[in-house]
RNA sequence: GGGCGAUUAGCUCAGUCGGUUAGAGCGCUUCUCUGAUAAGGAAGAGGUCCCAGGUUCGAGUCCUGGAUCGCCCA
């Protein structure tokens, strides 16, 4: 066992009062100083590697609070695995291209078009792209230090690196070799503003409560044929009106049943689904059904087109008639669907089965083409009202009413999207196992991989890659004028195609380069897509290293992360282009193998956090205020991390409170003494031992919890032990620390330096703080060996638990009997037996000074005090008995309890008799309660109890007294301004009893308030002070 | 409309394998202790464990349905 004797005289004093935030200052100069963070990586040289991944974040706007929780949780586990022995890489990342940024480049020159972007110059919009996109990164990188997130800043990855370029570029051409990259005419969401398709998971950021118009079109039936007749109108659904000018054809379920219906308002007869009745056409009574009939019996009607715009023959045979499809449904609208194949993914598809051509008469900025005559020109969105107007004065309008549902928008600059009908390119990811490969990886919390992951992947379709814009990884695809497609897979590729070699691979300099196409001879340009930056991001394992390049790592060796960590919102975002990426690069190996998925963080009140609300908690304040080690307490403490915060200062400050001062008063504490050497051997005591069984079991706790990402029950248990230590292990053993009580300050220290590792991933500043000043034989906590757990006395341990609940039951015995603890008392009586008994015992000396009693008495038989009643242990005889349980318990009932007492006691089973059989039951089966006898005073719980003999003799009285002075005088002292340990001269004066009691417990009291001179003369000038009525006055003159 | 998650004291949260009388902290009331602690201790008030069914000897916990909230998707 080590001594911190040696460490004591050295160690710093301590303010009580100390700031947080001042600490961390001092804190971080020291690691500074002191190159901590770099010598923890050194430290671990040629250890196992323990990887961690970075999702890189976007520097073009300032830090929130939200990320500080994410990047508490990325710091947390490599310094634990770190003080495990591992070597952990922790390289920071920037996510550099994208919308985002040109947007705000748009903004700073005042434009918003593609138009305009163009005139304005590529190759000066994507340097001040370039520029802007690392604004704030000055911010970002001042907060990642001072919330003492380690990270390697100077080296960090950015997306928008040549090289990192390069090895997206050649990732692609991996994919492309597999045949997984295609260029596809599909319907994708498209922002007309940006001029831009939206992968997904940008689609989802963007979702609005909208209200549309909701239009029901009637359309006139041209031929007789099956069950309709010429002039019957077919009844047709929208939301999106403007798309009615491209309705190619409507679509019908073949097995739904339909019917041909006359209304009292109607001329002619209309077609509809059975079941919508009701719902479009309105009281049942007042229409009469015609026919009956299925949806495939309609195959092939032809009908009029809303708006003649576009003719028939437009799109070939099979314009403007029914087509069966399989996406309708009875749901809502009228069961008959508009169909207009450009503007949605089921209607293309089905335009595909069926042959039709795609007519698409909007423009890529959202307004209508010249073939729509008076509307040409208008955004499709803005003739919404006029179209239906038009329907209306033409009679081909049911109705139209407003429709509020939640539409995409962009999730940018808020435009609605349209379902757009473009090329575009795609990886073929439904071509790739995703599900194997999540089905490897732990998520934290598990439901996330079945749940809402597992489920998005079910549902995966083909990643639509490409993005008409200028900020981004070039696409690198040439093609010829012949259609031959060349994918380009590294600069040296390109060189030795165009003989250029790019220094600076973006846009516009990589459109000028062109070859001869390999295939025709012909020259082969580059497409002008970008890629979206998810892909970036999700190449960022083997990017952030130019590999294959480097040639330093193989893939395998770079996959699997064990660690990454992001919130929530990625499961559609990094989380997914991680798994693709590597899915298509190298099967269905996992990606990575743990991900701890944060929840959101809303204010307090559950709202989420916004500008425009003005709730927004920025990290700044709160950092300043209570520190970076509070907040990441909260954050991992406070509740299990992905069900997202209500965030409020209150909360931070409540655990800077009850645990950071807590942990600092007890750390506090343990330097104000100096164990004295004619002590520095004493023995170590059952306390001791206690602390350290507990320390360990701490240690394991926490070890284990870790092991399994959950820092919040790891947090939890520290705290715990901490609280154990300053209200039971230094609230027992103060006057052994005043004494110098050398066993007493090793166990303190060592309890206190262990946990200042324990708690080092958590709260690494104040853990440094205590460790460095305790200990120190490291240049850091950080830098340390986490602790290994030590043996464990458990049956300490559960003495102690019951010596505490005795202590509890006394001391509420007497707050019942209003006596205060200042008072001796002669006896407690203690009624417990066995194993109880025994550990009451062996704690007998700190009950008894808990409750401040002379003795302690046990009385093993419960009649004295109460009689015992007996309950059956539903938790052991329920799975014996079962169904029986009830009679089982009316046997036990039933039972004598002074026998059953006596028998358990004498581990004797007692045996019941159920169904003419006998069961022997044993000490687990029956607990024994406590039922007081009336006129006793005493505290009870189950089978144990606390009275106390409140008989008050001279000397009980006379020693009270004595106590009440002594609390009297370190009021005076207190008033005084000493110091703790300021020795003093003493005079009392006053009342004869009071002065009689101080001057037969004079060496106690001496002793009590460090007087090293007591006098009974005073004067009467002292500071007044009364004790139960009588006056003392005190006087007190440091000595 | 679908998926996922949540709902336990005024507030923030625990609650293991289904087991007796559902816990903690904060806040509130009363009392108390103090030679580290703006702390600690005791007592009190505060609960239809979202609702309704079901399974079971026994349900906060498992099943089904519903409500509300959040996120995601249509």
């Amino acid at each position: 066992m080590r001594s911190y004797t040696a460490a004591l005289m050295a160690s710093r004093p301590v303010d009580p009062q100390q700031s947080f935030p001042d600490l961390e200052r001092d804190v971080l100069k020291r690691w500074g100083e002191r190159d901590v963070f770099r010598a923890s990586l050194r430290l671990r040289e040629g250890a196992p590697p323990w990887v961690f991944w970075e999702g890189p974040p976007t520097a073009n706007g300032p830090p929130g609070v939200h990320h500080v929780l994410s990047r508490a949780f990325k710091d947390i586990f490599p310094r634990y695995r770190t003080m495990r022995g591992y070597l952990v890489e922790r390289r920071g990342g920037w996510d550099c291209h994208g919308l985002p940024v040109e947007i705000a480049v748009e903004k700073q020159l005042g434009i918003s078009s593609k138009e305009q972007i163009e005139e304005y110059g590529i190759a000066e919009f994507n340097a001040r792209c370039r520029e802007s996109v690392f604004a704030f990164l000055a911010d970002w990188n001042k907060l990642t230090e001072r919330i003492g997130f380690w990270l390697d800043l100077d080296g960090a990855y950015r997306t928008l690196d040549a090289s990192y370029v390069e090895s997206v570029w050649w990732a692609l051409k991996q994919i492309a070799d597999k045949d997984l990259l295609y260029e596809g005419h599909k319907v994708v969401p498209y922002c007309p503003r940006c001029g831009t398709a939206l992968s997904s998971h940008e689609v989802a950021l963007g979702y609005q409560d909208v209200v549309d118009p909701s239009v029901y079109v009637r359309l006139r039936v041209v031929h007789d044929g099956g069950p309709l007749q010429a002039g019957d109108e077919l009844l047709v659904w929208t939301t999106t009106p403007w798309t009615l000018v491209s309705n190619a054809a409507v679509a019908v379920d073949p097995e739904l049943t339909y019917v041909r219906a006359k209304t009292g308002t109607l001329d002619a007869p209309v077609v509809l689904a059975e079941a919508l009745v009701e719902r479009v056409l309105g009281d049942p009574g007042a229409v009469q059904i015609l026919e009956r009939f299925p949806g495939a019996a309609i195959d092939g009607v032809h009908y009029e087109p809303p708006f003649g715009y576009l003719p028939s023959s437009a799109y070939g045979e099979r314009g403007h008639t029914v087509l069966l499809a399989d996406f309708v449904t009875a749901q809502d609208g009228t069961g008959l669907v508009h169909t207009a194949i450009a503007f949605g993914e089921d209607d293309f598809r089905l335009g595909a089965q069926y042959g039709l051509d795609v007519v698409n008469p909007v423009k890529l900025d959202g307004t209508y083409d010249e073939r729509i005559g008076r509307y040409a020109g208008r955004f499709v969105k803005d003739a919404d009202a006029d179209l239906i107007e038009d329907l209306r004065s033409r009679g081909r309008l049911l109705r139209a009413e407003d429709y509020e549902h939640s539409y995409p928008h962009c999730w940018r600059c808020s435009t609605p999207l349209l379902y757009y009908a473009k090329p575009s390119w795609y990886i073929a990811t439904t071509q790739v196992d995703l599900l194997a490969a999540n089905e490897q990886v732990t998520w934290h919390p598990e439901h996330i991989k079945q749940g809402r992951f597992g489920r998005w992947l079910e549902n995966n379709v083909d990643w639509a890659l490409s993005r008409e814009r200028y900020w981004g990884t070039p696409l690198p695809v040439w093609r010829c004028e012949q259609g031959h497609v060349t994918v380009i897979g590294s600069f040296e590729e390109l060189r030795e195609r165009s003989g250029v070699l790019l220094e600076d691979p973006h846009r516009p300099y990589v459109d000028d380069v062109t070859f001869d196409c390999e295939a025709c001879g012909e020259t082969a340009t580059r497409v002008p897509e970008v890629i979206d930056v998810w892909f970036d991001s999700g190449a960022m394992p083997f990017a952030q290293r130019h590999e294959p390049f480097a040639g330093e790592l193989a893939l395998d060796e770079i996959y699997p992360a064990d660690f990454i960590c992001e919130a929530l919102d990625q499961t559609r975002g990094w989380f997914y282009s991680l798994l693709a990426v590597s899915a298509l690069l190298r099967g269905p190996d996992k990606p990575y193998d743990h991900v701890v998925c944060l929840g959101l963080i809303l204010d307090e009140h559950g709202q989420k956090m916004s500008k425009s609300k003005g709730n927004v908690v920025g990290p700044w304040e709160v950092i300043d205020e209570f520190g970076a080690d509070a907040l990441r307490w909260y954050f991992f403490t406070s509740k299990q991390p992905w069900d997202g915060y209500l965030f409020s200062p209150e909360a931070i400050g409540e655990g800077v409170r009850l645990f950071l001062r807590q942990l600092w008063n007890t750390y506090a504490f343990s330097t104000l003494y100096e164990p004295e050497a004619a002590l520095a051997d004493a023995p170590a005591t059952d306390l001791d031992r206690w602390a350290r069984s507990r320390l360990s079991a701490t240690i394991q706790t926490v070890t284990d919890r870790l092991d399994a990402y959950d820092a919040t029950a790891a947090g939890r248990a520290v705290a715990a032990f901490v609280d154990d230590m300053s209200n039971w292990y230094v609230r027992r053993s103060r006057r052994r620390f005043w004494e110098g009580d050398g066993a007493a300050h090793d166990t303190l220290r060592h309890c206190l330096v262990t946990v200042s590792q324990l708690l080092a991933p958590f709260v690494p500043f104040v853990a440094d703080e205590i460790y460095d000043n305790l200990d120190g034989s490291s240049p850091s906590v950080h830098l340390t060996d986490w602790p290994e757990a030590g043996e464990r006395d458990l049956e300490l341990e559960r003495a102690m638990t019951v010596a505490r609940e005795t202590v509890r039951l006394g001391l509420a015995a007497r707050g019942a009997a209003k006596i205060k603890v200042r008072q001796p008392l002669h006896e407690a009586v203690v009624v417990a037996a066995g194993p109880e008994r025994d550990a009451i015992e062996r704690l007998a000396d700190v009950v008894r000074e808990e409750l401040n009693v002379r003795a302690l008495r046990f009385v093993a038989e419960a009649g004295e005090l109460g009689s015992y009643s007996l309950k059956p242990n539903y938790r052991t005889l329920g799975p014996r008995f079962g169904k029986a349980m009830p009679q089982v318990a009316a046997a036990v009932a039933s039972l004598d309890a002074g026998h059953v007492a006596d028998a358990l006691r004498d581990a004797r089973p007692v045996g019941i008799h159920l169904d003419g059989h006998d069961h022997d039951l044993g000490a687990d089966d029956i607990q024994l309660v406590m039922a007081p006898l009336e006129g006793y005073q005493l505290e009870r719980e189950g089978s144990h109890a606390v009275a106390l003999d409140l008989e008050l003799d001279d000397g009980l009285r006379r020693e009270g007294l004595a106590r009440e002075v002594v609390h009297a005088v370190q009021g005076a002292r207190r008033d005084a301004g000493l110091d703790i340990t300021d020795r003093i001269v003493l005079t009392l004066a006053g009342d004869d009893e009071l002065l009689a009691a101080a001057r037969a417990h004079e060496r106690y009291l001496a002793g009590e308030v460090l007087a090293v001179g007591v006098h009974f003369d005073g004067d009467g000038d002292g500071e007044p002070a009364s004790i139960e009525g009588r006056e003392l006055r005190i006087s007190v003159v440091r000595g």
